[in-house]
DNA sequence: TGTCAAGAAACTTTATAGAATTTTTTCACT
DNA sequence: AGTGAAAAAATTCTATAAAGTTTCTTGACA
């Protein structure tokens, strides 16, 4: 999935695939913002390829929920709520703690000695360390979370998980800025101390403890982010009312008043 | 969705959604069978449409995870185990078990002694009744669990949800003979008790004991549906080792055999 | 004369069809 | 089995029809 130049360069029957990950590129690094109505014939010309991949990257997108699809209308990014992504986190919570408690005593114990001891090695942040500091604590919490996920015997439920931490990355990102998510290394160092209470309960083989450990890690970050939210989001996006469409939910939206969509 | 002789009849911007639900049906009649191979050219011809908005339905059913698709080697109804199914059902018991507990008080209790009073009329089964009272049994499950659904407060959790019922009765009414299932009363009558006993810790208001019911009732499916099961299906599908392909999961999954597929 | 609303026309964008291209599969032949 | 052409099917592109949006015009009314 590399571009070069105009066009995307990958292999005949790939390019939808590269189109996607393209477009979740920008969207979690924020070109692409809340609200943003997405152009097939803007796109297709910026990746130099036609607009039938792009139309089908952006159905693949829809499927996923980083985007709402409004027939005839076009595509938006889905500006979210506090309440959707709490919404989110709550099912993610009740899934990551059951695989928690199913990969309970089917991981490895050498590897989880070794996340634990680059869990304990974040406890502390010093200024100088603290660029790496970032990129380590996020490495060592997908790592975990990953692991989890592939432990848990359950590939559907593995692959459930990672479409919502995609979709929970992707609304993170959308909603703040980028700065201060990253800068706020406090939040980092306590998930370093929820993470490895998960660790340990894995490691004693307590699978209710280590479900237990899992809800607490999730709650506590969606208290955080709950706060760090802002309370309200205007719509950017006015569907008509006339007109069917999907929101995150697939379910039909009615909207309020006939306006049209940002261009 | 109307099929008018040959044309596919419905509003512009409309004929992806339909072909969406005509496929769907297919399925669920069991008019497409597991294995089967999906090509475009055909669906297109026997809809009398182009292939465009055929292939973009195809798109859509590979997100819900109704079909396989493989790059540059097309589409197939998803052929599943009795694994498959297990794992799907465990999924749908954690957040079935999560929208309970939350639906817990947000019900009017006329609507639950309603939905009881309909069970308690389903534990006595007697032959003059049987047509009607299969289908008696699937509308109070439905109602009940979509009841819960929707009063969980949390939209998202509800349309999981929704995605895995339709998963479920996809894959179920795909693998078995529809006969066979739909003349089980027995456990249809077992699955109102079950009903029943969430339904009253529902009108207790007893979260917990909502729950715990619920996963009885949804491990007692898993049981019965596994010990239907066939031990095992051999694969019509049998990827290409190279090719990158998605199955249920979206994961990569390695052929074993370079063979092609079942026409 | 100025303002507003309704309607027409121009323009933009989406949806679908059909053709061209590439890949895969089939099948005859060695 | 291995090879290579022919056929089939999937992917992509281009073009056109349909829908949505914006702008412009017209005319009623203060």
């Amino acid at each position: 999935m590399v571009r070069n130049g105009r066009t995307l360069k990958c292999h005949h029957g790939q390019r939808r695939y590269a189109i996607v990950q393209s477009l979740l590129t920008e969207v979690f690094q924020g070109q692409l913002r809340a609200g943003q109505h997405l152009v097939a014939q803007d796109l297709a010309k910026r990746m130099g390829v036609s607009q039938t991949p792009i139309r089908e990257a952006l159905i693949e997108l829809a499927g996923i929920g980083i985007v709402d699809w409004l027939p005839n209308r076009g595509v938006v990014v889905r500006r979210v709520t506090a309440k959707d992504v709490r919404d989110i986190c709550q099912v993610r919570k009740a899934l990551e703690c059951e695989a928690t408690r199913c990969a309970c005593g089917r991981i490895e114990l050498a590897e989880l000695h070794e996340i634990a001891d680059e869990l304990r090695s974040l406890f502390k942040v010093t200024l100088r360390s603290l660029p790496t500091y970032i990129q380590k604590a996020r490495a060592v919490d997908s790592r975990l979370h990953d692991l989890i996920a592939a432990s848990s015997g359950n590939p559907f439920l593995a692959n459930e998980l990672n479409r919502l931490k995609m979709l929970f990355r992707a609304f993170r990102d959308i909603t703040y800025s980028r700065r201060e998510v990253m800068s706020d290394y406090r939040r980092l160092a306590d998930e370093a101390h929820e993470h490895l209470a998960i660790v340990e309960a894995l490691i004693a083989g307590d699978a209710r403890a280590a479900g237990k450990a899992m809800a607490r890690h999730i709650r506590a970050g969606v208290k955080y982010w709950t706060r760090a939210m802002p309370l309200t989001l205007d719509g950017a996006i006015r569907p008509r009312s006339t007109t069917r469409e999907q929101g995150i939910n697939g379910t039909s939206v009615n909207g309020v008043a006939k306006r049209s969509i940002r261009r």
